[in-house]
DNA sequence: CAGTCGCCCTGCGTGC
DNA sequence: TGCACGCAGGGCGACT
């Protein structure tokens, strides 16, 4: 579900409610996701305090005192702050118990996600201190994907959704960028001149920065933390619009599969 | 090292 | 109505 844009804005969401609560308890129902939910989760955090939530790539990292708690959503992970005495849903397989109240849940159908408990710096962690650039920072500009680029054959679509280049950007996201650059998605990365990956870089912190005001891009199943969905997708021009008039040039909307992902583009204004 | 592919899992829409 | 199939917002790890 959650690319970069979701994930800021479940942080967003979550952060002033969890900021300064303590934990009472936390209950894993479902420890089997991507990895186990790490088994000291819950003694280690339980009369913890949150200080902050932040975020890193498609990763949120909640720091108590004692250590901090990495939550990545998969494809179909959301968080959910909700009153005490809610109905578990099917699929809530974590739950953090806050001292005030309620609770943090954590539900994920494909298990796609992650939970885990780390002691030390969350950004020190092995899945998350190699990670490529934030899009919307600074670094992440023309001379940094151009320097990149120039050495990859792979599709140029692949290459930004490689999180070791630049965090965030997810299937959605990738097809938006690419149309608004004029950049066909199976371009080699090395044939692309360096205006082009300015061009690029501009489409990318742009949708991005689009979508996280509009709340994210809900295509099934995506709301924020408190159970509202995101409204970006009535501006998406070309992700799942196969066969539909290009909104520049009217040709009509391809799909093709990249990397075992679905990928749409205008094969007359992309080149 | 870079690139490709299989796979983890559940749910939903489509077509027979 | 039921069933098989393909596809879905991600990313790791094994292989070439």
């Amino acid at each position: 579900m959650p690319e970069l844009p979701e994930v800021e804005t479940t942080r967003a969401g979550i952060e002033p409610h969890l900021v300064g609560e303590v934990v009472t308890a936390v209950k894993a129902y479902q420890r089997q996701l991507r990895r186990p939910v790490s088994a000291r989760l819950a003694t280690a955090l339980k009369g913890g305090m949150f200080e902050s939530v932040t975020r890193r790539g498609k990763y949120l990292l909640l720091k108590s005192g004692r250590g901090s708690v990495i939550i990545h959503l998969g494809m179909s992970g959301s968080l959910r702050l909700v009153a005490e005495g809610v109905v578990l849903e099917k699929h809530d397989h974590v739950e953090f118990f806050l001292a005030s109240g309620g609770s943090l849940r954590y539900r994920d159908p494909r298990r796609f996600g992650l939970v885990l408990w780390t002691a030390k710096d969350p950004l020190q962690h092995p899945l998350i201190a190699k990670l490529g650039v934030e899009p919307l920072a600074a670094a992440f500009d023309a001379d940094y994907l151009h320097s990149i680029a120039q050495q990859r054959s792979v599709a140029i679509k692949q290459l930004i959704m490689n999180g070791q280049v630049v965090v965030g950007v997810g299937n959605i996201y990738a097809s938006e960028a690419l149309f608004r650059a004029g950049v066909h998605p199976a371009r080699a990365a090395k044939r692309l001149s360096r205006a082009r990956c300015e061009r690029l870089v501009s489409a990318i912190r742009a949708v991005l920065s689009e979508a996280i005001k509009q709340g994210g891009t809900t295509l099934r199943d995506f709301y924020n933390g408190a159970g509202e969905p995101g409204y970006f997708k009535q501006r998406l021009q070309v992700y799942g619009r196969g066969g539909e008039p290009c909104v520049s040039c009217g040709a009509a909307i391809r799909q093709t599969v990249q990397g075992q992902r679905s990928t749409w583009y205008c094969g007359r204004c992309q080149r």
